[in-house]
DNA sequence: CCGTACAAGTATCGAGTCGAAACGATAAGC
DNA sequence: GCTTATCGTTTCGACTCGATACTTGTACGG
């Protein structure tokens, strides 16, 4: 108990700071070509499975409109980072996935540079930071909407593994990779999450 | 230490939730006709002492253009929200100052939504954030610009008060008053500030 | 089958933002 | 007095974003 009680001031500031923190992380993002809407949508597709690196999805994440994504998207994949392929079964669907290319700028995402500035960082603070993070983005979302995303195995949509190695989702009564279901999934029912 | 050793992953998500907050907050500030530059702007007038309420401080700290900024304050102006008077010594400067319409506006500011959320976490977990937000702060803006804000009392610049009760500023050879001197300076010199 | 309802994605248009650059006015230094 | 620097504004073009309408495809009910 080495802090001193706390002026009202620093509740304040600490909204603040978000939004001070986001407009700089925002600033970094205008690098390589592309604009930080581009950049979220790289690394969206990079961690989501398949049902989720779709128009729609990268919408409901971004929290913008399908029409807006769908530009984005347009940006990308004329700039060659991302490719569209059809779905097997539902032909309304394409299926958004990286380029080499894609893969190779995600390696100098701007925002490694705020990893650089987190690893200096106590351990201690980063658990406390990233924790008082998490329930703040489960209190404003409930809020303004956005999306929250988990993977399979803390998912109230999973069913358990099928015979061949594959993970059940009994919402898309389909079937995912292994692969996949470790990639975050804009479905996630977090009613069987436990913490994180 | 209750905690568990915390595996990588969490070390990169919290960049991802600073992007994520960042962005659930830019998307809350679309309101009462409002985009997030213009609150942004709106906040920095209030909260800066009479040197740093100019179109030129204003595009310091929001790490845009000075052209950019003088837009933003067109629109605010057209809205009523503000008035520019000019400097009684210096003709080229235009000091910000909100109209009562203004204040009342701020009184809506969409961020204090994220203080709401703010107020379900315990004041450890807000003082271990806001320590460890501030220290990315300077660590970021080392890298990408942008400019720290302090208070004369923690001013390298502050050359205590004078007689009439004003506090004297020796990098702009100026007094602020005892009001303003409470206000952030865009000039603001860390070098005799300690913690906080 | 056929028709309706709905969902995924795309194209188009207009308002608005932003940055770069040029400009005018004023201040400061020699 | 002349030159240079600073403050602020304006203009222009590229681009973003949201609203809307549209196309294509799926599901369901008869």
């Amino acid at each position: 108990m080495g802090a001193q009680p706390i002026e009202n001031v620093d509740k304040e500031s600490l909204a603040r700071l978000l939004d001070r923190i986001g407009r700089m992380a925002r600033g970094l993002q205008y690098c390589h070509g592309l604009n930080p809407a581009q950049w979220d949508s790289l690394r969206f597709v990079a961690h989501s499975n398949l049902f989720s690196r779709t128009a729609g999805a990268l919408a409901l994440f971004l929290g913008t409109t399908k029409g807006t994504a769908s530009q984005t998207l347009n940006a990308l994949e004329k700039k060659g980072y991302l490719t569209r392929v059809p779905d097997a079964e539902d032909k309304r669907i394409r299926h958004i996935e990286l380029t080499p290319a894609g893969e190779e700028i995600l390696a100098e995402d701007p925002l490694n540079c705020l990893d650089l500035a987190i690893d200096r960082l106590s351990a201690d603070t980063v658990d406390t930071m990233t924790r008082g993070l998490q329930e703040l983005c489960t209190n404003l979302q409930a809020r303004c909407g956005g999306q929250d995303m988990g993977i399979c195995t803390s998912c109230g949509h999973f069913q358990g593994s099928t015979d061949d190695g594959n993970m059940r989702c009994g919402y898309k009564q389909a079937d995912l990779s292994c692969e996949d279901a470790k990639r975050f999934c804009i479905n996630f029912d977090p009613s069987d999450a436990r913490d994180c």
